[in-house]
DNA sequence: GAAATCTTTGACCCTTTGGTCAAGGACAGG
DNA sequence: CCTGTCCTTGACCAAAGGGTCAAAGATTTC
């Protein structure tokens, strides 16, 4: 069970009325359950691929009683999302314009291969939403993203002036962060394929490779 | 009008029998536009996600008519993912051992690129396969991309046996340029929200950024 | 321990959707 | 200009899917 994208926001919408937060033990257990179970058929089958049978029965729960917790479909996917949104921001936001520069970067990056690994599905939940053009998305993508986006870019290009990182275009260098390491999650059938059937964790490795690629891009 | 995923392999399939090539000049037409429509919805919505009737539309036939060429939803969906496959490795397969190192990686990244450019559509229907797990696209995956990739990381290695470029594993080499340039399709409306309203083409700007991200990974 | 308040679900409803079919048009080829 | 093939579609159909509802079961509260 993961409380990634259940805590963030406190579910509610549902329950007809519209003021409180999870009650009692139980709504705070199916509430949790079937967020759980819309993270996992959603993230794999996307948004309209997703039936609410199929939450159902992964949750446990029948389908009138999905309803009762939450008003929709697209309700519980709005709740989804809108959780995953800060959730996918921290490691940026975690990026200190007081450190050291090639650290700083080079300890996102691992931050961000790391939540890959760890929370493939809220990757695949994201591109999917992305690859469709985001059309529930679309405002926190050019408002909350972009700003903080535009944010770091800003004190990456003070750490290039300062000759301490070589100077590539800062958004495009975010950008093939986010790119090689959301790789990993979202293609992950893609590169276990690949590497054949020993079925060995790339992680590791990843993890290595883009500590020398990075190593070597910023290098001033 | 795409004849990309349209002409690699001669449509049919259909037309009840199942033994001829698109015969009439309306067959090949509508076949077409079919196909083409087909890549635009399936690309934007996945496979569950788009409906007979919106690719009927964008094809600018009726549904039945759809069904006169293609016997079902799947045999449309199956001929653009094997007519894709192929092209999809092309620019893989023209880099060639016997040409010089670093620049067969660099003009192996620069048309991977330019694919993403020019056929964006085909790589979000790649991606959407991806992302789900690649239910129809299994065994292709596992032979012919897996062997095609194995063969090339021995060329790779071998080049770098030779002192020719660095030492980083070819695989997750590989897979950084897959990430890369598709990024630039796959999440393009991120992309441009991020870099903001000016509405100018981010591809040449990423092809600099990524010359300098590889060149300085590949020196030796 | 009974009233008031949550939870749960079987049965149902209406729309969407993949797919069928028979009949009517368009187009050769002779 | 007529016949046999190819093309097109309006009308249907059955299944799936999102969502409703009233009534029955649990829990809690006092």
């Amino acid at each position: 069970m993961n409380e990634f994208a259940a805590e963030p926001e406190p579910e509610d919408e549902a329950l007809q009325d519209g003021g409180a937060r999870p009650r009692t033990r139980i709504q705070r257990r199916n509430t949790g359950a079937i967020l759980d179970a819309a993270l996992e058929v959603f993230s794999a089958q996307g948004f309209r691929g997703a039936t609410l049978d199929q939450i159902a029965e992964v949750a446990g729960l029948s389908k009138p009683n999905l309803l009762y917790y939450f008003a929709s479909k697209e309700a519980i996917h709005v709740e989804l999302l809108s959780g995953l949104m800060d959730t996918w921001l921290d490691p940026l936001r975690e990026m200190d314009p007081e450190g050291e520069p090639e650290a700083e970067i080079m300890a996102y990056v691992r931050r961000k291969l790391q939540m890959a690994r760890d929370y493939p599905r809220e990757s695949r939940l994201f591109a999917n939403e992305i690859l469709q053009g985001a059309p529930r998305m679309r405002a926190a993508i050019e408002g909350e993203l972009k700003d903080l986006v535009d944010e770091k870019a800003a004190v990456i290009r003070g750490w290039q002036q300062a000759g301490k990182i070589a100077g590539v275009h800062p958004h495009h260098l975010i950008f093939s962060i986010w790119a090689l390491t959301q790789h990993y999650a979202d293609f992950d059938m893609q590169v276990r394929a690949v590497l054949g059937p020993e079925g060995e964790d790339p992680f590791p490795e990843a993890g290595k490779f883009l500590d020398t690629l990075f190593g070597r891009l910023l290098a001033p």
